[in-house]
DNA sequence: CTGAAAGCGCTTACAG
DNA sequence: CTGAAAGCGCTTACAG
């Protein structure tokens, strides 16, 4: 294994200054045709590149974007990832990814890494994080953007989906299919989409009188929701309908329901998630849901990102997008 | 936004040198406690962290991995991510992703990118990577190591399952179940996942004198499966069974089978996948399939990458793993 | 244990 | 357009 070939190395062979070797690799950086030419034929011949190292250093830029994320078992993550990579990449940006261990907060440690490795931009797509830690990347003069989440400080940016609208249009089409005893299995209620979600559900429910016949927070997580439906869905008297915090909680409820309990979805139990993951629109489960806009989520986020690392006047933005109800086969058909 | 700390900042304040400031900060080096204790207030006070980016630069090593990987709608690869990430990050190294695009070559851009950013190590992921491509890698000293995936090529180490055998295992549990007209939806072909496990498949149909019933290259694309399924199994001599280049695929095929054909599995068609996915054990599939052990793979992948990064002496290593039958509900029960 | 100094591989004024 | 030089923020011999 040879070393790396250094742009010294390059000028040597080419017979010109390290500078030009330097302007030869800068857009936009003022190098005759000739010196080019002879620039990039050394540079071909020893393999050159310029280290993103070195100029990262000097130009104060490192390109590069913390990513924190979790939950990769809820498909809406893994799929926001790749239209978040393709953005950001289509802008000159790459991604630095860590893994958040689920609920927990993203430990600080996590924080210190991303500042140490100087990224220009943080993408905050795990539930929790505390404000604290958010304030100290910004006071560290990194632009933070929530997605999927946000918190009560105008200081943070973030990106999400009218969660309370969607919700509330769940509960609406529960009552409008002709439901009245009407259970949540709520995501967890210390994040923003799980408490949002709950809120507007109750909401919708309260609009015609209703009141909520059964409500548990499975923190979002699968095993806690398939535990309730078995202790809830096998009495006597059962919900007739359900709405999950996430379309993952929807499928190990339904799977419960199906399999264990026997029951039929909708006829017996209407079920309805939120996010519309692929998986929703496989004809196995083929549920109701409230569809999060994940393109146009990520779009939000890299625009607000990118602006406030390239343009200084750029403040945090928040932004909510339009969350439309996405009826298919796991609700009951509205009359008329 | 004021500007970060550097050493010099806190070395000042700390009134001691610049590089007692380097040494508290670097593990093993000596550094008094008196010193060490004044150089830590200080830090602390000036939010004071080392930068990685000039330390590596330095040091040689960025204790950055590049991962190229691609298919994330395969549940497969989240997960496998996700332990990789926490592997990785045990060891004191951080993950830069690329997301490739399915099937396609991991475009030379991605590899520029890694170079660029001195990445310690390369993990691919992605089906299809040229031996030029990764050998550019190894010139630049830098190890590769092919997850999921091999090549013939001494000098590239690679982890996979042994998706011969375990497709071998798969055809032989379809035999012993008793059937006779067999299909194989296979994988990409370009791929030597898809190929091992293809021909794997045929060689435990042939210990029996049997041939496929039909082939189809599916390109591991689900759509092409689902056209597959209509076409093969809409036919009066239809196959009775079908091992599916992947789990993925086969959620594909059986959706297809029962909900456009109303085909019942296992009595109409008898239907394997390969990897064993969480989704394979969900009641609404409980698909039988040959089980890749992520965790070990990724262990293996992590110690090969990571000892020939540390150990000058650590040469490339080839690494195939067990790849145990899961029976499920998809497939009929062997009698006896 | 400690500080002054060189140097990692670059970019970017500054003069010419 | 071009080169010599300073400097980004660190680590690490080298002397003391």
């Amino acid at each position: 294994m040879t070393r790396k070939a250094t742009s010294s190395d390059v000028a040597k062979l080419a017979g010109v200054s390290q500078s030009a070797v330097s302007r030869t690799f800068t857009p936009g950086a003022s190098v005759s045709s000739k010196t080019r030419a002879k620039v990039l034929k050394a540079a071909a011949a020893l393999a050159y590149r310029p280290n993103a190292l070195a100029r990262s250093l000097i130009v104060g830029r490192s390109r590069l974007i913390g990513l924190i994320v979790a939950h990769l078992d809820n498909q809406f993550y893994p799929v926001a990832l790749e239209m978040l990579s393709n953005a950001l990449r289509t802008r000159g940006y790459h991604i630095l990814v860590f893994l958040a261990t689920s609920n927990g907060d993203p430990v600080d440690d996590v924080l210190d890494t991303l500042i140490d490795y100087q990224v220009d931009g943080i993408v905050m797509g795990s539930a929790s994080i505390s404000t604290r830690l958010a304030q100290r990347c910004e006071a560290a003069g990194i632009p933070v953007v929530l997605f999927n989440r946000y918190q009560d400080d105008a200081k943070l940016s973030s990106v999400v989906s009218d969660n309370h609208a969607g919700a509330r249009a769940i509960a609406e089409h529960f009552v409008a299919g002709g439901h009245r005893r009407i259970a949540h299995f709520a995501g967890w209620q210390n994040a923003s989409t799980g408490r949002d979600r709950a809120l507007g559900f109750r909401e919708g429910l309260a609009r015609h009188g209703l009141e909520l016949a059964s409500f548990v927070d499975t923190e979002f997580r699968p095993s806690v929701a398939k535990e309730a439906a078995r202790a809830v869905f096998s009495r006597p008297d059962r919900p007739d309908a359900v709405f999950c915090g996430n379309d993952t909680l929807a499928f190990a409820v339904m799977d419960v329901l199906r399999y264990e309990l026997g029951l039929r979805v909708p006829e017996d139990v209407a079920v309805a998630g939120y996010d519309d993951v692929p998986i929703s629109a496989w004809p196995a489960y083929n549920l109701t849901t409230a569809r999060q806009q994940a393109d146009r989520l990520v779009k939000e986020t890299v625009d607000i990102l990118v602006a406030r690392i390239e343009h200084a006047g750029a403040g945090p933005r928040s932004v909510v997008l339009d969350s439309p109800l996405v009826v298919r086969g796991t609700t009951r058909p509205v009359p008329g």
